[in-house]
DNA sequence: CTGACTGCAAACCCTTTGCAGACCG
DNA sequence: CGGTCTGCAAAGGGTTTGCAGTCAG
């Protein structure tokens, strides 16, 4: 399973470009981590792009992987699924429901709405599974975190490695 | 912020009820914690509902907290935002794309869809702050998992801990 | 050559578990 | 009273970091 040969090309193009760019150096490592994730067409957690790294490259250590990982996070090459390493969050809301989620702080908000508990889901997502929930969830940057940020840079210059905001939310 | 004092009372019948037909006791602890997280509106770690917990009972310890919060969770009276304590996830598809997650082994598919991209989203919603992306989750039963369920229980019987599956899904 | 990068191992944080005493029913 | 449940402390597992040697530019 990997991405045709030319749009990976595109990648791999687009990689060096980004490299060069953010004055990172090309390794090896580097170049191989990227193949790697870059033609999964899984959601990888970084054990699993480690041992398939470590298949080309034997020495590679997991925190080179993680290091990389975020450092293309960073770069914008990749995302991350879900929230960036937090705690579980508990949700005492049953009814069907959906989510507001802050890009920078990680704040949750709920809402309703009949219309988008009602989506019509493309036939092909049949073809994973049966279908037995769907759930919105909306991004964006919560007031508070646009107040704080409108005086400063409007980039996340610096990824939050551990424990990015508050879990509890506003309040 | 809390919920009305009646809807609260009903969900607290809700909690014992549920208690009694599962066979587990009441214990104060449990009442304060299942108190705390059904009147949050936020969806909190279990560090904060310890926080708030431990204002009300000054010995609880961190660990029933998180033993109570998953009792509720097994007994349906609550549920957990996202994927459930694994390892972050990384994503190297950069398009608009939505999410197929199958709720008992953890395999995420991408599948995309212009519909879906371009969802009314409530107005209410506003109020949260900026909306820059909206993305679908559909959840269910993978056909995998489906497989292996058809000859048991139909039920997850037992919450799996940790590392409830294989992370880099099928394949 | 030189600063950035890697590998190693130890540190960290969140979460779970074993055990003895406390408590519900 | 008996079986659960709690609190404590220690184990676990994923992730990050400090350091010295290595490598890209």
């Amino acid at each position: 399973m990997k991405t045709g040969g030319v749009e990976a090309g595109r990648r791999f193009d687009q990689f060096r470009a980004a490299c060069r760019k953010a004055g990172v150096k090309l390794t090896h490592q580097r170049l191989e981590i990227f193949r790697e994730i870059a033609s999964s067409t899984e959601h990888p957690d970084a054990e699993t792009v480690f041992r398939g790294v470590r298949a080309r490259i034997p020495t590679v250590s997991l925190d080179t992987v993680y290091r990389t990982l975020w450092l293309l996070d960073g770069l914008g090459l990749i995302t991350t699924l879900g929230p960036r390493r937090e705690s579980v969050r508990f949700d005492p809301n049953l009814e069907h429901h959906h989510h507001y989620v802050c890009v920078q702080c990680g704040l949750a908000k709920d809402f309703e709405s009949a219309d988008l508990n009602v989506l019509a889901i493309p036939a092909s997502v049949k073809k994973f599974g049966s279908v037995m929930a769907t759930h919105v969830e909306v991004r964006g940057l919560c007031a508070a975190c646009a107040k704080k940020t409108a005086s400063g840079r409007s980039k996340a210059a610096k990824r939050p490695r551990r424990k990015p905001s508050n879990p509890g939310g506003e309040r």
